[in-house]
RNA sequence: GGAAGGAUGCCCGAGUGGCCGAAGGGACACGCCUCGAAAGCGUGCGAGGUUUUUGCCUCCGUGGGUUCAAAUCCCACUCCUUCCGCCA
């Protein structure tokens, strides 16, 4: 969430960037916090005060107890005590107050970057570059979705995975399973020179999906599993934001950095019907994110980074792609500034997003309580929290199978990726 | 799932209901000493809120309760350790 004292100290600005997203409630969430903020502070002060009266007193009864007057003793004790049920009032009160503070606080959006173009929806946001596209043309055999080229090859078999689980499960054969394993493999291996590999627990509690902005907003979009008070993560960002929660690190540590393969869960419940062939929508899915904890002023140029970290993989894997800033109507709630990379899919004809990647300010840091402290200094501050998608791979597969595929029907194996096929050059039918 | 023990500041660790935001030690920082260092000595050293400062308030796993007063007593929960059961 954002600082509460920036509501204080700084309204208009915030106020202004507010707009920015285009979302005309957001100013009446605002207004409303900074509403419950100063009734927050009248009452906290006004407990505060009470709290010191009781205290005194209490120490005064010890005092007099000790000194053998008890007469004194007891009516200081009384006087406590009619106090100390003010108090507990007040105190009630104040919590309300605070709770309600909080529910609203958890709802607000991060302050948008100043660098975030400006724009109301997806449409808006500007490409910023294009890369293995130049007077480029596709061939009759590259324009062949993949579904079905994976059903003709046998690597990509749907109607069974609906069969085990409903629809929008995916279910990989074969060299398919080997070549989204291999994704995996080569994303992780790629950005091994600068993160650590995790294997993080891919069910998490409420507090943690709270911490990266998911909850209590997005609670629809996300699987739960009641019984157990637990959820399954959207993306590997939610446990890997939350390995720092509650945590102070020293300012040497940063940045620091984290990657993870992990399976994705997502309900898709505002995107029934759409994108319902193929691998460009399941419920799940596999990805390798990359994510780090810095300094406020680290935050931009690792933000450059980790798109080009993420724009490398696919040029490597030798697709076509593009790079977009989001605009300020499309950031997601906990952004602060976000590039998506899109790579192009001859077959569907479609731009399909396959990188996200952002940086959240200390708005999540914030959430989950990750401070650092300066070198030689007092105190602690926020970091910052950056990730991205190193690679989600069933888009990145769709992509291959139809950009690799042959006049043959069959599929070539990207360069990079033949260390981890077991030999395989190319995927034909069975 | 059952039983027992535990959770205190960066770490270790003491803590009889009031004089405990917390002894002591280590680590760390600064100073003295030294050619320099080690050792010694001295000083400092948790976080957050509010506040111009002083101050005041909160925090001893979490949440409730008892009490004028809770790290300390009571209840529930969570996590850790060990044993039993079960299991990849």
């Amino acid at each position: 969430m954002i600082d509460v004292r920036l509501l204080r100290t700084d309204l208009e600005s915030v106020r202004a960037r507010m707009v920015r997203r285009a979302k005309p409630e957001l100013l009446l969430q605002l207004d409303e916090a900074v509403a419950l903020d100063v009734r927050l502070r009248e009452l906290a002060t006004e407990r505060d005060t009470l709290r010191r009266q009781v205290n005194d007193l209490s120490k005064q009864v010890g005092q007099l107890r000790r000194d053998g007057r008890a007469e004194e003793a007891d009516s200081a004790m009384s006087q406590s005590r009619e106090l100390g049920e003010q108090e507990r009032a007040l105190a009630t009160q104040t919590s309300e107050v605070d709770e309600q503070l909080r529910q609203v606080m958890l709802r607000i959006p991060n302050i948008i970057s100043d660098e975030a173009p400006e724009g109301v929806s997806d449409e808006a946001n500007p490409v910023i570059r294009v890369h293995g596209l130049d007077g480029r043309t596709f061939a009759d055999h590259q324009r062949v979705p993949h579904w079905e080229t994976g059903v003709a090859l046998g690597i990509l078999d749907n109607e069974r995975a609906a069969k085990i689980s409903g629809a929008m499960f995916t279910m990989l054969r074969g060299a398919g399973a080997t070549m989204a394993r291999a994704l995996c493999q080569l994303a992780l291996d790629r950005n091994a020179d600068a993160f650590e590999e995790i294997r993080p627990p891919t069910l998490v509690t409420t507090a943690t999906l709270t911490s990266t902005g998911q909850l209590p907003k997005f609670a629809d979009d996300a699987y739960a599993i009641e019984r157990d008070d637990l959820w399954c993560v959207p993306t590997a960002e939610v446990p890997l934001t939350s390995i720092s929660a509650g945590e102070i690190l020293d300012e040497v540590e940063l940045p620091k950095r984290f990657m993870a393969y992990s399976p994705c869960y997502r309900r898709e419940s505002g995107s029934a019907g759409r994108d319902t062939r193929g691998l460009l929508r399941g419920h799940e899915f596999d990805k390798v994110e990359i994510l780090a904890y810095a300094a406020p002023e680290q935050g931009r140029t690792l933000l450059d980074e980790f798109v080009a970290r993420a724009a490398g993989t696919i040029e490597a894997l030798g697709l076509p792609y593009r790079v977009i800033a989001i605009c300020s109507g499309d950031l997601g709630q906990s952004h602060h500034l976000s590039f998506d990379i899109e790579v192009y899919a001859p077959g569907c004809d479609k731009w399909l997003e396959v990188s996200s990647v952002s940086w959240f300010g200390d708005y999540q840091a914030r959430r989950a309580d990750i401070r650092f402290r300066r070198t030689g200094q007092k105190g602690t501050e926020h970091v910052h929290t950056l990730n991205g998608s190193a690679l989600a791979v069933p888009r990145v597969l769709a992509a291959i199978l139809e950009n690799y595929r042959l006049p043959d029907g069959s599929v070539a194996v990207p360069d990079v990726l033949l260390p981890y096929m077991r030999g395989m050059t190319t995927i034909g039918p069975k």
